[in-house]
RNA sequence: GCCUCUAUAGUUCAACGGAUAGAACAUCGGCCUUCUAAGCCGAAUAUGUAGGUUCGAUUCCUACUGGAGGCACCA
């Protein structure tokens, strides 16, 4: 990658000015590419901050700075075609013409790999994402964990890392005796077979209905929970049907979305190791008996303590986690571990990670809570189940794909019944993911039908489309690979050199989403690398251009296809051909 | 009260301590006898308040104000 071939060329330059001037530590800098092309391609604060720790000026500091890289035996001038100093001491370095377009060879060469990496080798994560609850519906919440750990999982792997999903399915714990509870009493399996988390819900809303009536419900409950946990012949069975009808459900939303996992464990799997974890917590005496149920004290990380065992015996979710925790240590042995989920549970993290600690299990992981915003109603408040706010996935989708329907209907007529279908799954899927992973993790979004279905400017089909437009001319051209061998030196109008520079900078751009946890940084790239070539595509003939220049332009466009594809993919969007 | 996020244009969002704070939607005005107008070009509008650190702060720190969420027997 060329940015680390400059972030090294200047730091050895850089340690050299160190000892010109004599300064007890290297300051940070910075090398970064730029956003538009003003001030030259690549630029970094090397100087300014050299300046500010040898006290000088950091115009003056630059300039040796350049005489040193210029000297350096790395430094290849057929690279960079300038480097200055400006004004309050950026260095900017603008690439030679000839070096971008020798890079779209390599580009093109790459093909399907351009982007990945083996930077990650020999490393394992394990990306624990989408974690739905059995018997309640998956909604645009759990659409986040879904859709960001994915990509977090397809950006990884393309960067070398042997990556493992593992789907940590609600499947345990107190709801079942709520549930168990309500089927003995009100349920119909045929019901359920038909449609069954939508019954699963019925069952649960009238149980709580009844309840708020009838306290001893709460009591029933608690004794099939019990009677399951411990492994009533009875219980275990309607347990296993309602899991099973609940992940039919879900796998149907997987495969719609395109998601898989290397593993589904759901909390169930850990249940027969929780005793054995409480009894270690409690041998290492970090854990201890109060008011009856077992918990673990976290006053050392100024956390509130963590309940690992209850009164009445049942464990916890705290536990199941760190069962899972002891069993990945075992079997997959990973470096790290992420867990994609909503911010809403950072306390349970915290304490989770600092009971690691505590049991001396962390040394050699790291630990990870990947924490994103919540989806807020318009009121930008919580959606709430209870009074209908939330809005299943299943009509999300519906509703997305079609509109699509529609909008390819209109555009393209002529495409066959079949094409026009695919196409409007793609592209409506694609809209719901982008909207959710062209935002920044943190921020709290606001569910917006609008917005979500938007289908122009920043979107998803924005970049399919841009797609599809190149692949048109491909197709038109009759462009066969790029191994045709064709004179590169013929792009070097502007429009042309902004969009191999763009490309250029794919590699580096997974490289910080991958270490940002962030997609939405190739998003954001995507999104530019769509308008530069949009632009170029207003302006710039392709088909109508001489011979020679028309195969350089069409091989040009060819690599922004592929790296349009290649960072869809990893934002787990598909690239139609034609739309 | 403590903790985790968060505050940017009318709205929804970007911006790895850097250069003139980017988009999209909505609004207004242009561009289809030339490769897909789901496109392109142009206009207008924004960093909650008060301090601090810094050559430089939307970004880091402190306080205040506002928003979301969480704080032992749910997950």
């Amino acid at each position: 990658m060329l940015k680390n071939k400059l972030e090294n060329l200047i730091g050895k330059s850089a340690k050299k000015i160190q000892k010109k001037y004599k300064l007890k530590k290297l300051p940070k800098f910075t090398v970064e590419h730029s956003r538009d092309f003003q001030f030259g391609d690549y630029a970094t604060n090397a100087a300014m901050v050299l300046g500010k720790e040898a006290k000088k000026n950091p115009m003056e500091v630059g300039d040796f700075l350049i005489q040193k890289i210029k000297k350096d035996k790395n430094f290849h001038s057929e690279i960079f075609e300038k480097i200055e100093i400006i004004k309050p001491g950026f260095i900017n370095f603008t690439l030679s013409t000839k070096f971008l377009q020798k890079n779209l060879l390599e580009i093109l060469k790459q093909g399907e790999k351009f982007g990945s990496s083996n930077s990650g080798k020999g490393k394992t994560i394990i990306v624990d994402y989408s974690a739905p609850n059995i018997a309640k519906p998956m909604h645009v919440g759990h659409l986040r964990s879904t859709i960001i750990g994915q990509s977090l999982y397809n950006i990884y792997k393309f960067l070398g890392y042997k990556t493992i999903s593992d789907n940590h399915i609600g499947d345990w714990g107190t709801q079942f005796g709520k549930l168990i509870y309500a089927y003995k009493n009100w349920g119909d399996k045929k019901k359920i077979n038909q449609n069954p988390i939508e019954e699963m819900t019925k069952l649960y809303v009238k149980f709580h209905k009844e309840a708020e009536e009838n306290k001893e419900l709460e009591e029933f409950a608690r004794k099939e929970t019990k009677k399951l946990q411990d492994k009533n012949k009875e219980n275990m069975k309607i347990w296993k049907f309602l899991v099973e009808e609940s992940l039919k459900e879900f796998d149907k939303i997987y495969k719609i979305l395109g998601i898989k996992f290397d593993y589904v464990l759901g909390e169930s799997f850990y249940d027969n190791m929780l005793e054995q974890i409480v009894n270690e917590c409690l041998k290492k005496k970090i854990a201890r008996k109060s008011e009856d149920a077992i918990i673990i004290n976290l006053d050392k990380y100024n956390l509130p303590l963590f309940l690992i065992k209850k009164k009445d015996g049942a464990y916890l979710y705290a536990t199941t986690d760190l069962a899972a925790i002891k069993y990945r240590l075992k079997k997959i042995k990973p470096d790290k571990i992420l867990y994609v989920v909503s911010n809403e549970q950072a306390l349970h993290f915290q304490q989770l990670f600092a009971s690691l600690e505590l049991l001396d299990w962390s040394k050699n992981i790291e630990m990870k809570h990947i924490k994103f915003g919540m989806v807020l109603g318009k009121n930008g408040k919580k959606l709430s189940t209870r009074k209908g706010e939330t809005v299943p996935l299943e009509s999300l989708i519906e509703k997305a794909v079609k509109l699509a329907r529609k909008a390819v209907e209109e555009k393209n007529p002529k495409l066959s019944k079949a094409e026009k279908e695919k196409i409007a799954k793609i592209v409506g899927i694609g809209a719901i993911k982008y909207n959710d992973l062209s935002q920044n993790r943190l921020t709290d979004i606001v569910f917006d039908w609008n917005k979500m279905l938007n289908f122009q400017g920043d979107s998803a089909p924005y970049l399919q489309y841009t797609h599809a437009r190149i692949k048109s001319i491909l197709r038109k051209a009759k462009y066969k690979s790029s191994a045709k061998s064709f004179n590169q030196t013929l792009l070097k109008n502007e429009l042309e050199l902004s969009i191999l520079k763009q490309l250029l900078f794919f590699p580096e751009i997974i490289e910080r989403a991958a270490q940002e946890y962030n997609p939405n940084i190739i998003a954001d790239y995507l999104y530019q690398l769509a308008g530069r070539f949009n632009l170029f595509y207003q302006k710039i003939p392709v088909l109508k251009a001489e011979k020679e220049l028309r195969l350089a332009r069409l091989n040009l466009i060819f690599a922004a296809a592929t790296v349009l594809k290649n960072g869809l993919g990893l934002l787990g969007i598909k690239a139609p051909e034609e739309m």
